[in-house]
DNA sequence: ATCCCTCGAGTTCA
DNA sequence: CTCGAGGGAT
């Protein structure tokens, strides 16, 4: 029954027939990405149970075999791996250990990001390019002489008043804007940045690496030049010769100081304009570096702070049917724990059957997770299996997996839904929709108030909600007296909600914040609103005919409709007030970004009530974007448009004073 | 008929 | 945030 021994025995057995495969020829069935994938998940394996390290495990692998279409350059001295460690407590290891054989604490390190793409060394004899080759498997790598000519930032003569014979290493690696730009112009994009430049490198047609736009950063030498005794001299030495080095290098002299470095390298990854999978530290001094010397394979001077991975394999346990507030019945991934970008991930939406045809992932599958830049977990494919040892495909159940009712696909639709209006998930979430910010508003009525609710029969529909009585509340699990009255008195407060809100509270099919403020706006009250025709409903703006049948429908529905009266007999008579206005930021489209210290909603309710008109994303007809902490893409998306773009203070400024004129800034 | 923008709906974890 | 579809502009 699996654990963690087996798990790491079919990684390396998955491995070791995917690196035939690789270097048999074209063939290869799987991608670098998945390769990358389930390395990364066996070496988490081997880190958390050293116990299951064994000698033959493909993590010892150094590097990969040349290919022999190329020539082949030899490395002296080889181009050896950097040892990993995963965590502070083991960089503070390799900290004392450097301290204890150095005799001293005082020692200078340098960090420098490390870049996710294909090391390269650079020949240099008289100052001039002669040969340029891949690391290979470290001793023996392919001659990319001529591809490598042709990379912008490979200088093909040093700068340098007396000739120079050297040999620089460092890595080739695309940014990450020249990648994407690259990509978008191709049938068939690459997976990702490093895939990408491994391949460029590699190309028998160097007209083919030259147009690609490959980077060149320098962060090592093959011997030191003479006269350069540390790594910030050999970094500045490099710098002259006309190489680019990376600008986020930096130095320390303390372990806490490293640490904090690499933190902050870690976090900050998302913004760098390249992918980076860890952090190299290195001892500065060279002669440090000569007293420390060598292990097998690895410098004992020099680690490499891995980061989290950002993929991971695991197994795909179940898969899971939802049902959301629409009655859509939504697949998960119930997938075995597993530690991706820093969380632990179980599950992950598969979004519809579609989609797990698409990416052929079955129940019992070794999968590959993803956490992007995003936060929200992915399976991204499957790994392939022999046919035989796979289970079924999964398939969608024939009735609702919570009520057991029927289950109907609509026309020229391809989701399943729920079609029973009592089914008590839906009703869950319709509850919750109903208690929502953007809707109703009440306080204290979350999704497990919700939830206990419905399963004790105490509602049956949102109008139950009014009828609820203080003796039967406070009988439901962690409700106390006051917590009770607070609900009560929510409740009662929710009747008075501006009609805008109760329309979106109700959860049309099509008809949310915006529609429901459009259709408030043009009938003022629920009864001018049920007595409007389909047709002067699809009359408004932003309401066209599929909107407008629809809001039409549930009105007429003896379900819906029945609700809508009971409501009323609840209490609620719901108008919409006419808006007051301040205008300051009249005719506005304003977008915000970033981290703001108050809620996006109250946020947008501000810049609302100012007389802006409030969008998600940046685009052509936006004008003002209000930015928070860590501004990410929208800030270039704006500057490139030239929008006008304010901080959040000066948003509070305009909004609250009401005075400030836009125009009149700087 | 066709593009582009906007809106709605569903999504994870700490 | 991302996807897909509705709606408006062309």
């Amino acid at each position: 029954m699996g654990g963690p021994a087996a798990e790491a025995a079919e990684l390396r057995n998955l491995l070791r027939k995917f690196n035939i495969q690789y270097y048999a020829g074209d063939g290869s069935e799987v991608s670098d990405q998945t390769y990358d994938a389930l390395m990364n998940r066996l070496l988490q394996l081997e880190t958390e149970h050293p116990e299951l390290r064994t000698a033959d495990s493909p993590t010892n692998r150094v590097g990969t075999v040349p290919l022999s279409r190329f020539g082949t350059v030899s490395h002296d001295p080889p181009m050896l791996s950097l040892s990993n460690v995963f965590s502070d407590d083991e960089f503070r290891a390799f900290y004392n250990r450097v301290a204890a054989e150095l005799g001293s604490e005082e020692v200078e390190y340098s960090v420098e990001p490390k870049l996710d793409g294909v090391s390269l060394s650079l020949v240099y004899e008289n100052s001039v390019l002669i040969r340029a080759g891949t690391r290979g498997d470290g001793s023996t790598g392919e001659n990319v002489t001529l591809n490598a000519r042709t990379i912008r930032t490979v200088p093909l003569r040093l700068n340098s008043n007396s000739p120079v014979s050297v040999e620089v290493r460092g890595e080739v690696f695309f940014m990450v804007e020249d990648f994407k730009r690259m990509n978008q112009s191709r049938d068939k994009p690459f997976a990702n940045p490093r895939n990408a430049a491994s391949g460029s490198l590699r190309q028998l047609d160097s007209s083919v690496t030259a147009s690609r736009p490959l980077t060149f950063y320098a962060y090592s030498s093959g011997r030191y030049p003479e006269g350069i005794s540390n790594q910030r001299e050999l970094l500045e030495m490099l710098v002259e010769w006309g190489f680019s080095v990376n600008p986020g290098n930096t130095f320390h002299c303390h372990a806490g100081s490293v640490i904090a470095a690499c933190r902050d390298l870690e976090e900050g990854r998302d913004s760098l304009p390249m992918e980076i999978d860890g952090a190299v530290v290195k001892v500065s001094s060279f002669a440090d570096r000569e007293r420390l010397g060598w292990l097998s394979r690895a410098p004992r001077w020099a680690t490499a702070r891995k980061f989290h991975a950002r993929e991971m394999t695991t197994v795909l346990e179940g898969i899971s049917v939802g049902v959301g507030r629409t009655g859509r019945l939504t697949p998960a991934a119930k997938l075995q724990p597993v530690k991706v970008g820093g969380v632990t991930v179980t599950n992950a939406t598969l979004h519809n059957i579609q989609e797990i045809q698409r990416k052929d992932v079955r129940p019992g599958d070794i999968v590959i997770v993803r956490r992007a830049g995003d936060v929200i977990p992915e399976v991204v494919s499957s790994i392939p299996a022999e046919e035989g040892e796979r289970g079924e495909p999964f398939r969608m159940p024939e009735e609702c997996p919570v009520c057991g009712g029927p289950v109907a696909t609509p026309e020229g639709e391809v989701n399943l839904y729920c079609i029973n209006p009592s089914c008590p998930a839906r009703l869950k979430r319709s509850l919750q929709h109903w208690a929502s910010r953007n809707a109703m508003d009440i306080e204290g009525l979350g999704e497990k108030l919700c939830s206990q609710l419905v399963d004790s029969g105490m509602v049956k529909s949102i109008a139950d909600l009014y009828t609820l009585e203080f003796h039967s509340l406070v009988a439901l699990e962690r409700m106390g007296e006051l917590k009770a009255a607070n609900l009560l008195s929510q409740l009662r407060n929710s009747l008075n909600r501006p009609l805008s809100r109760f329309i979106t509270g109700l959860g049309i099919p099509g008809v949310g914040e915006v529609a429901s403020k459009d259709i408030a706006d043009r009938f003022r009250s629920l009864e001018n609103l049920r007595n409007a025709s389909e047709e002067e409903l699809a009359g408004i703006r932003g309401i066209g005919p599929v909107t407008g049948s629809s809001i039409s429908r549930f009105f007429k529905s003896s379900i819906t409709g029945r609700l809508v009266s009971l409501l009323e007999s609840a209490g609620f008579n719901p108008v919409q007030p006419v808006d007051q206005k301040r205008d300051v930021l009249a005719g506005e489209i304003v977008v915000f970004t970033g981290t703001l210290s108050m809620p996006r909603a109250e946020a947008k309710s501000l810049a609302e009530e100012a007389g802006a008109k409030v969008t998600g994303s940046v685009t052509g007809k936006t004008t003002l974007l209000v930015e928070g902490e860590n501004a990410g893409s929208k800030h270039q998306k704006a500057v490139s448009l030239g929008i006008t773009i304010i901080t959040e203070e000066e948003f509070r400024d305009i909004t609250e004073k009401g005075a400030h004129n836009l125009d009149e800034r700087p």
